[in-house]
DNA sequence: ATACGTTTCAAACATCTGTTTACTATGTTG
DNA sequence: CAACATAGTAAACAGATGTTTGAAACGTAT
């Protein structure tokens, strides 16, 4: 259940369209194939959300809001640890990486494939209404950690260190998205879903993309 | 002109809709959308493309071909300059990065922002319909490339070399997507369309990223 | 000039879209 | 029991969608 303010008839709906959201994306998705697949009336989901835009700004924000959450906690945390000090970066790549590859079952219980999948989608290709849900419930939280490890870098020149940092996030959100089929993209090598292992592998990469070479 | 082996009603038909593909996706672009952009008439989609499934596998197909016969053309003749031996990894990483981010104009002179976009966004959600062309027409050549990478790094596990590599490809496509906003992405600080800003810290990123902690 | 293949066009087609309406069921409160 | 707000439903609405049709315009070669 995505949210359980809603009842039976609310809930199903929404991870329903979560689902498919994920999967064909805003326009690929008609409310009469998200109210057949969650078993409920057509007009479901206009008494309950008002409409269809409506239903996905809803979506994404809450799963936003869970993201930049557990980001800002976390960070929030290690900089109260290191007593307004330095935190590691590695410490950061992990609070920006491990609440998107692997949240933790105990804080996010809902936060499943397909809200990475969700997320990485709408990350890439905003579409123009929800801008303000990303700036008010994204993008606080990924330029606090990007300040975080700004002070790692102090030596590049600030356009390079957000390209830099970019790509990174790039990465991220592509993995994301593509962990759902990596097997057929590395031709049975790599298995799907295999959150693990995506963050591990992500965790060297960033570190390394990140700390290399610092003065130029 | 994207394809000049159709009249004026084709091309102008092509070069609209791949912009408008690119700004939108798929499903975002209406057949009337198209024509009324282009200043054709509506029948003209299905006369010259038969449906707007084809028209939009015509433009990404010769597109991913026109992109994929440079890397494979500049990879081949690397191969060859060093007698079937090892090309430089920076140099692979530039084959993966500049016919995409900032193509030849001598080469491809059609190949601009919009295109760009267009793969971008084609290749980080792929619609079930161009499966096959993505697989002729697009991952050979990134195979290659990952190939030449591999010497590069033989003790990594080949699984955790496909995984920091499709970090790379990620990050590029996400580049690729990006590009045209980076202004609001950094808060003014990087310009929209600054491809040579963009491949030159991709290349710096992308090294860093591979070359790192090869063993483990 | 006439015939022919190609291209363009307005109009219609059937289907699908998001949304609204008016009505029924349900459970809660006075 | 009556009153009421909430929840759910079938049907209809207006408009958009991809696609097809049949005729008109065009250029070219006979």
């Amino acid at each position: 259940m995505l949210i359980d303010a809603y009842g039976e008839t609310g809930a199903k709906v929404l991870t329903t369209a979560e689902t498919l959201f994920a999967e064909y994306g805003y326009a690929g998705v008609s409310l009469r194939r998200i109210t057949a697949e969650a078993g409920v009336n057509l007009a479901a989901v206009n008494y309950h959300y008002s409409d269809k835009q409506s239903l996905y700004t809803e979506i994404l924000a809450y799963r936003l809001r869970q993201l930049s959450s557990v980001r800002l906690d976390r960070l929030a945390e290690a900089e109260a640890r290191t007593g307004g000090g330095t935190v590691p970066l590695a410490e950061i790549v992990d609070i920006l990486a491990q609440p998107f590859l692997q949240p933790d079952e105990s804080i996010l219980p809902t936060f499943g494939p397909a809200s990475r999948r969700l997320l990485g989608r709408a990350l890439i290709e905003p579409l123009g209404f929800l801008a303000p849900v990303l700036a008010a419930d994204f993008q606080p939280a990924v330029a606090r950690c990007g300040q975080a490890l700004r002070r790692h870098l102090p030596a590049l020149p600030p356009a390079d260190f957000l390209w830099r940092y970019s790509f990174v996030v790039g990465a991220l959100h592509h993995a994301a998205a593509a962990l759902h089929d990596m097997k057929t993209l590395t031709t049975g090598l790599c298995a799907n879903e295999d959150s693990a292992a995506a963050l591990r592998n992500f965790r060297r990469f960033a570190v390394a993309a990140l700390t290399s070479d610092e003065s130029r």
